[in-house]
DNA sequence: CCAGGACGTAACGGTTGCGTTCCGCCGTTT
DNA sequence: AAACGGCGGAACGCAACCGTTACGTCCTGG
């Protein structure tokens, strides 16, 4: 039986290294080095660095946040903005994602993955809370999940983890009161 | 005299190479052979592979976008959508763009030249866009062009850079809404 | 008390890349 | 005609990693 204690500081490790110097650069054996393990514990356990990053990174993703429901837009709003700049703001995350998003672009199994953790997700989401909006009355018909997921995401992926400055609370407020307004004009 | 044709070469090598593997696997002698070109050529040129990268990236980023002013906010909107959705499009940038925009977030040298190519001139757009705009009444005063950046570009980016689904016609003209209602909200 | 298995360490041969050096070729300049 | 300088090519010593193997230790279950 493989001792899970290793297994744990080999995932620790990869996380961190992820982090560090990303997927391009991420070797088993600075992995090991790290984990205070040998190669060899790594090897029994995943037979590549890619199989070992999928497997990793797609359990660490899938532990995913739950559907809110807080009874008003503004509020599943708010706790979706919330959830989404903490886990953004995370060290490690923050560094990890762009990068593995970037990696994707190359490696159709990255791809694969991540969308599967990750859009499938966000579509739900986004789903939920469309549709329980417009059920309540407080977003007009026809408004599109998939648009409001990207007005979402997409604004405060761009400023925590590409242009990468603090967002105060202001803004967040701005922020949610924009994408509110955005959302309630898509009448036609 | 350094021959400009092999110069040239590399610098197209360079980009080629980064776009297929990424600034982490990117190597120099991957380069002079894709170049067609010695090794000493590179070196002659640069002393080293974050020298090189840097001047070639911050010299094609630089020759930027011009400020548009079509005469009316809904004109200027369009026009820089257009113009960042053919860009994010582009097979090398949009392969390019994310892995540096990673790359940068453990890469000091590589986020400050990011940033004076890039954000810079976004900064400048967004005042010369929102202040034209509020100008002409077709915004109110006190709109943040800070924000109205983040929700033209982050919606853009994120469906165009990350979750990388082609949006038709009829997205863009619901995007382009959206952020005109968000942002004619913001009269606070 | 013993067998089995997971462990760390060390070494293997092979590959890739670094940054440097030296060579001979060739077009310019003078 | 000769000197110069950029060029490609080849090789250098060095380092890092690959994935595999052999070995000796330790723990656990039977």
């Amino acid at each position: 039986m493989l001792r899970s204690d290793i297994t744990v500081a080999i995932r620790d490790a990869v996380m961190h290294e992820l982090a560090e110097v990303g997927y391009g650069r991420l070797s088993i054996e600075a992995v090991a080095r790290r984990a205070g393990v040998g190669k060899t514990a790594i090897y029994r356990r995943w037979s590549n660095k890619l199989e070992m990053v999928l497997e990793i990174v797609s359990d660490v993703a899938g532990r995913s946040v739950p559907l809110p429901d807080t009874g008003s837009f503004a509020g599943d709003l708010q706790l979706i903005m919330m959830i989404v700049s903490r886990a953004l703001q995370h060290r490690i995350a923050s560094q990890i994602i762009p990068d593995l998003m970037a990696e994707a672009a190359r490696n159709p199994q990255i791809a694969e993955t991540l969308q599967k953790a990750l859009r499938t997700h966000q579509q739900a989401v986004g789903e939920k809370l469309v549709g329980s909006a417009v059920t309540r009355g407080e977003l007009p018909e026809g408004t599109d999940p998939d648009l409001a997921v990207d007005l979402i995401l997409g604004p405060l992926y761009w400023r925590l983890a590409v242009s990468r400055t603090k967002p105060d609370g202001a803004y967040l407020e701005k922020l949610m009161a924009a994408v509110t307004a955005a959302l309630r004009s898509t009448a036609n």
